[in-house]
DNA sequence: TTGTCATTTCACGAATACGTTAATTAACAA
DNA sequence: TTGTTAATTAACGTATTCGTGAAATGACAA
């Protein structure tokens, strides 16, 4: 009888916004940088941004640094990893599942 | 110049919504079955889970086969590959980045 | 203190998403 | 054909989400 895995749906709700997935493509390419090199970098409202950026930092995914009246935000290694580590341990569920679902699919879709 | 990573938002987002998740996890569990059975699984009706089937669906996480009546479903395996490839690579980007990174930030969140 | 800059929070409108019940389509049996 | 079952689509109300502009917070300079 196999586990049930970890359910990160927060995360996963956090990259599914595109606005979202742009800003932590764009950190990812710039490195650290404060909110306002953030918001220039898209045609948004600084308001707009911020509450993304918050959400991003709710599930992890970026950290948050004071310097001055700026706020650096950066991408958190470990966010990725956790995806990471839930797609492996999905496969290694899946490969449990395998049998049954060989049995029951005849498909090639692996 | 390193390259920009394919954004799969959309299947980020199909797996964001709470019941699509509990969906795909049903489904791993229980291998390849009828859309009245994976209605049962939740209290919802039918029509509620039919979108959700039809939204997993376009974004490869699930396929459909017809039998009978019945539709039965089933876990891509593809699916959860596209996400591990798509973690991989971030992660191959991360260490590319990592230079720059390790410059402005000293974190140890690795 | 007062002023200014960087960012967030507030208040609000528009669009989207999710659930319900009712109606429709499709497959099969009698 | 008519009836029954499986599933989807339609219509609609509610809740959430995402954007905007205005106001508030916080940090620093003068």
């Amino acid at each position: 009888m196999e586990m049930i895995i970890p359910a990160p749906t927060d995360t996963f709700a956090a990259l599914g916004d595109p606005t979202r997935f742009a800003i932590v493509e764009s950190l990812l390419e710039t490195g650290e940088r404060p909110a306002g090199a953030i918001q220039d970098s898209f045609d948004l409202s600084a308001p707009a941004v911020s509450p993304h950026l918050k959400v991003l930092r709710e599930v992890d995914i970026i950290s948050q640094r004071k310097l001055g009246k700026q706020r650096l935000y950066a991408i958190k290694p470990d966010a990725i990893q956790a995806i990471n580590d839930w797609a492996i341990s999905y496969q290694t569920f899946w490969s449990g599942s395998l049998n049954r679902l060989a049995a029951s699919l005849g498909k090639d879709s692996a």
